[in-house]
DNA sequence: TGCAAAGTTGCAGTGAGTGCAGGTTTTTAC
DNA sequence: GTAAAAACCTGCACTCACTGCAACTTTGCA
């Protein structure tokens, strides 16, 4: 049967054409702006046509953002893994950081322009969000799992929305500052872990 | 300068057409569902051109959620208007739930089955967590005063995040349950107050 | 009453996004 | 090695979203 690299030419060069796709899309709206750029801009410059542009993507603001579907069950499969003596908070928290981790040891700088280019468009943010919460209806799949509850409940509801707003600071502050963004994320799950309460240093007039 | 009522018949068809559209769409949406409506469906049941609608709302999903733009100002307005000795959670807690009151107190019906339409639409919730976005930068603005640090400091942003987590999280139940919205998100923000701490009650196999 | 400001509308045009059908490339089976 | 099958790419035609512009109508005000 030659079963051998199992990685047919067929999916390396789709693989290779949405890399493309996506990397042109970041590169050109990073260059003159999310509307002064057309679908058909991208697909030149990735050497395909329009419509095959949709044949990777639903539209302009996806190929910027490049969702990955496997996420979703990764970190549903990393909150499970965690050690079962930690609480769901802190399983969320070595799972959100370890996920992290991985993504960024992929592609770092193409995260980051992204997510310059996410900052100066807010409908980017939006859109963002939204590939977001496929992924968090995955982290709340396996928070539930987790503590037993089902998954409307309003705590694992709760748990994965208020880690999505963390990592959201956590990018947003990452594309401003030097940080590592592994430090910030941890930084603001430990702050929502405090139960936001008020910050230690603060001087009044 | 004759400051009188102030209240022009310009004035009050501008309110009425917005709110006619604003009701028809989501009338329509709920109905057809949101790819099976067209901006002309929603001007025609409006009673307007189709050009019109789009000096009132920028798209469809505008005019679903039919944005209050005066809705920031006033929760920060609210968040600072908090007694000195509360906590920034706690002006928060305070802030959003009279707001929310207040919100309802106008159009109760309309907010339930506008919710129930953005729960059947996640691209709407994509857009309602944008316009929320806007909303949510007054809330970091208020929040930053209040306890004395600058807008883009992680303590303000995340607190300003995790009540937006919170909200969505009240609303998402609030459309599938029967419970009144200010007891979900009190839950909710109680819940955040405590840094998420493990569910009291779950019992493990 | 008459002028200015604001609102409405139609028209024309760009661009997003989709279904369909024909052509090309990769895979699979013989 | 070759031919059928499956998957992919592409152009075409079409609907709909959205915008600028230029009348035209209504409201506000002196």
């Amino acid at each position: 049967m030659t079963t051998q690299a199992a990685e047919g030419l067929r999916d390396r060069k789709k693989r290779q054409t949405r890399r493309a796709l996506g990397q042109a899309a970041v590169r050109l709206v990073a260059e003159h702006g999310l509307d002064h750029v057309t679908v058909e801009d991208i697909s030149a410059a990735a050497d395909v046509s329009p419509r095959t542009f949709f044949n990777y993507f639903a539209g302009k603001e996806d190929a910027v953002l490049g969702p990955d579907p496997e996420a979703g069950p990764r970190v549903r499969a990393r909150v499970l893994a965690q050690p079962a003596d930690l609480s769901a908070a802190a399983a969320v928290r070595e799972a959100l950081l370890a996920e992290v981790a991985a993504e960024l040891a992929d592609d770092r700088e193409l995260w980051l322009q992204r997510m310059r280019v996410v900052q100066q468009h807010p409908v980017l943010l939006a859109r963002l969000f939204f590939g977001g919460e496929a992924l968090e209806r995955d982290l709340v799949a396996g928070i539930a799992e987790r503590v037993g509850l089902p998954a409307d409940d309003t705590y694992p509801l709760l748990l994965g929305a208020a880690a999505g707003a963390a990592f959201r600071v956590a990018v947003a502050r990452w594309s401003s500052t030097a940080a590592p963004l592994h430090d910030l994320l941890a930084e603001a799950l430990d702050l929502i872990a405090a139960g936001l309460a008020d910050p230690p240093r603060h001087h009044r007039g």
